[in-house]
RNA sequence: AGUCCCUGGUGUC
């Protein structure tokens, strides 16, 4: 059952929901977690009506469940369903909240965003973290910074939030600050910053920075090398694709 | 006992 249930998780993972859901089908014996492995192996690759018959059909779906969909229908976009689906489920957890509360922050529906906000029983980061990058995207740089100053505590993903945003709106010295302030760094964010220097189109710098940067993985390259391509850096451009392993 | 769900980085016109 554990391995069916890896394999399950494995293909979802690589974007092979058919072959996932053959893993399933085979399976003779399946306990929730089979279920919610498949459920969210074909709403992680978008397929949301094998999804949803999938849901109907469980036996016993459980707040885990309920949650992958309010998840799945908030990255499409129908609201509605989301919230039916939010409303059915009698044991929310806060993950769930939090997916509800995502489904609406990521479509601009702010007011909605906030009532959820407000009614939930416990927040976590997470949440404070959701708000605050619906916030920065939509530019609503007064409620974003009403908002940071309520916040219990600062992680990675906030203090990347809030970089980003600076970079974008212009503000690269405080992008730059930010960065040398913040406790720790991780490889998304030294790549967040990797983006900053291609948009002030210095390629000195830009490959400085690369060069300095602890790791890579494929986002890191992949900016690297759409900036050496858009240049003409063609030679340099191979280098890196080389260096990836013709992988991506 | 152990495997499932939520937020931040590039591209898929």
């Amino acid at each position: 059952l554990l391995v069916g249930n890896r394999q399950i998780q494995s293909y979802g993972r690589s974007g092979n929901a058919k072959q996932a859901k053959k893993i399933f089908d085979s399976l003779p014996w399946k306990d929730s977690f089979t279920w919610n492995i498949m459920l969210y192996a074909f709403a992680r690759n978008g397929h949301l009506r094998d999804a949803e018959s999938l849901f109907e059909n469980m036996p016993s779906p459980s707040i885990v469940s309920h949650t992958v969909m309010i998840t799945a229908y908030g990255k499409t976009g129908c609201l509605e369903r989301a919230r039916e689906i939010f409303n059915r489920a009698t044991d929310r957890t806060l993950v769930c909240w939090n997916s509800m509360l995502t489904a609406y922050a990521q479509n601009g529906h702010m007011l909605n965003a906030q009532e959820i906000f407000n009614e939930m029983p416990q927040r976590s980061i997470v949440s404070f973290n959701i708000l605050l990058t619906a916030y920065s995207t939509n530019s609503d740089i007064h409620n974003a910074k009403m908002f940071l100053e309520n916040m219990p505590q600062w992680d990675l993903v906030s203090w990347t939030t809030v970089l980003i945003a600076c970079a974008r709106g212009g503000h690269i010295k405080d992008a730059k600050r930010m960065f040398e302030e913040m406790p720790q760094q991780d490889l998304v964010v030294w790549t967040a910053m990797l983006e900053l220097y291609c948009d002030t189109g210095n390629l000195e710098a830009l490959k400085r920075f690369y060069d300095k940067m602890p790791q890579h993985d494929r986002v890191s390259c992949n900016v690297m090398l759409s900036a050496y391509a858009r240049n003409g850096y063609i030679r340099e451009a191979k280098d890196i694709l080389a260096a990836m392993g013709a992988k991506d």
